[in-house]
RNA sequence: GCGGGAAUAGCUCAGUUGGUAGAGCACAACCUUGCCAAGGUUGGGGUCGCGGGUUCGAGUCCCGUUUCCCGCUCCA
């Protein structure tokens, strides 16, 4: 059974509690492209550091790499970018059929009423011949001509393939060793959609593990494991991730063996593609030797040979990942004794935006000033949100939505003895600590 | 890109046969209560996605366009 589809709700409170906007919406918005608010720019960065440091920081085989986004437009053709994609192509209206326009088959120019589809005979109903590369063109200095054309990366992997002897000399690294790398994509899509889940400007992780020759298949299945135990430790429900092989058919022209790590969205979003694990061979390094003429080349001292590395490439959507937290997340629920239920974001406590809350209980006896105070010394050790305009009730709920883990209440007692409150957003308990205690004990609960 | 649907306040929506926009919630201020969103008073905020057209007059009809949703197509 499929579960409920949340996303049109979570559209709706990502723009009224400031995760993601949709860009340009003041012009009407700009086609597939979001930004991220307040919160989201907040969730989005914890995520992102996860990744960096359970990639890069915690490990002393990979080293991190930040490529630019314009690179050398010869890059496009040795990945196989361009030569796919810039064959101009006619769709029939009639039958939908799509067709490359110097195809034999076609009788007639494409786009004229002579022209005839092969596949339903019709005609008159071939477009005109149109591009289909999905790459974002763009040109290098001010003159646009073809000398200068460039493209906006489709993804961030040639980044590091291009880099790889200088990170592998300067870093003094012996395969196997990964380079790692967080950073924008762009794709023209033709279908973007679904909230953030498939944009045309996205931000990617991605590491590229170089190893020897035959022991690929070895590294790939280590890397699954790895990247699956990963988007679990996110709190993401097990039973919501898994493992998809690609078929043959699948398999993209460089992959020799190719895995997605899928997320149940619910709806009609059933088991969607979050990251891909994949066996890429040697494909990337040798195309890029054979355009570029210079040798990629690893050599094995101990051995005394050298090969070309063979890549295990991981790769993680991190908007993607980030809705899908906020899908894994989201849940309304009923509270006994009320008939409004709440909406909750049962985010794990080191990926929300907000930290704690601390409220005044009455805006009276000195509880203002008091919390105020102690809102100002938590900031030091997170981020925290002070509120003090409402019924308590309603300044939790607000908590709720959008994850904050504790609420810490100031009230008449901690006048008296400087104890405070400490709310747990999930269990709904309180229990009461001394409140020089309290930025020790959330930081403890959110690291552990 | 093709076909269908939608576009009115921050959100969810209403708006009768065309006559210059309403509700609930949210938000702000003050009062009150004081531990899980529903007290009181007051207040801010839309020119109806955008651009044309028809009309004495358009949110309300027509055309175009943009964005979103659904389906098809595509997805290196």
């Amino acid at each position: 059974m499929p579960r409920p589809d949340v996303l049109e709700k979570l559209v709706s409170l990502c723009k009224r509690r400031g995760f993601i906007f949709q860009s340009s919406e003041i012009y009407g918005g700009a086609g597939s492209v979001w930004d991220y608010g307040p919160l989201g720019v907040e969730l989005k960065k914890n995520l992102k550091d996860r990744w960096w440091h359970a990639m890069v920081r915690a490990r002393d085989d990979i080293e991190g790499l930040d490529a630019a986004i314009l690179m050398h437009p010869r890059v496009w053709e040795a990945s196989g970018h361009v030569a796919g994609f810039t064959d101009p192509l006619v769709d029939c209206r009639n039958c939908k059929k799509r067709f490359r326009a110097d195809d034999p088959k076609i009788k007639g120019v494409p786009g004229t009423p002579e022209a005839q589809c092969p596949a339903c005979g019709m005609k008159g109903t071939l477009s005109e011949a149109r591009m289909f590369n999905l790459m974002f063109k763009t040109f290098i200095g001010p003159v646009e001509d073809s000398a200068s054309v460039a493209y906006l990366r489709p993804e961030t992997a040639q980044g590091i393939y291009v880099n790889f002897l200088n990170v592998q000399q300067s870093t003094r690294q012996k395969v196997p060793f990964g380079i790692a790398q967080i950073g924008k994509a762009f794709r023209n899509e033709i279908t973007p959609g679904n909230f953030v889940f498939r944009t045309r400007e996205f931000e990617q992780m991605e590491m590229q593990f170089f190893v020897e020759p035959g022991t690929d298949m070895h590294w790939f299945e280590y890397w699954k494991e790895q990247r699956m135990n990963w988007h679990k430790s996110l709190g993401i429900d097990p039973a919501r991730l898994l493992f998809h092989q690609h078929t043959k058919e699948e398999l993209a022209h460089y992959a020799r063996a190719a895995f997605d790590i899928q997320f149940d969205f619910g709806g009609t979003l059933e088991f969607q593609e979050i990251e891909g694990v994949h066996n890429r061979g040697d494909f990337d390094l040798s195309r890029h030797q054979e355009y570029s003429g210079k040798k990629l080349e690893y050599f094995d001292q101990p051995n005394n040979r050298r090969y070309v590395p063979f890549v295990v490439e991981t790769s993680v959507g991190a908007d993607r990942t980030a809705l899908a937290v906020l899908v894994n997340s989201y849940r309304e629920e009923a509270v006994a004794g009320e008939s409004e239920g709440r909406t909750v974001l049962g985010i794990l406590p080191a990926l929300a935006p907000i930290k704690a809350g601390v409220f005044p209980l009455v805006k009276k006896d000195g509880m203002p000033e008091f919390a105020e105070k102690l809102a100002a010394e938590l900031r030091r050790h997170f981020p925290v949100f002070y509120d003090e305009s409402g019924a308590i009730g309603r300044r939790y709920r607000r908590q709720d939505e959008v994850g904050t883990p504790y609420c810490i209440t100031v009230d008449g007692q901690t006048m008296e003895d400087g104890t405070v409150t400490v709310r747990d957003r999930d269990t709904l308990q309180q229990e009461r600590v001394a409140a020089d205690h309290a930025a020790a004990i959330i930081e403890s609960r959110i690291a552990g």
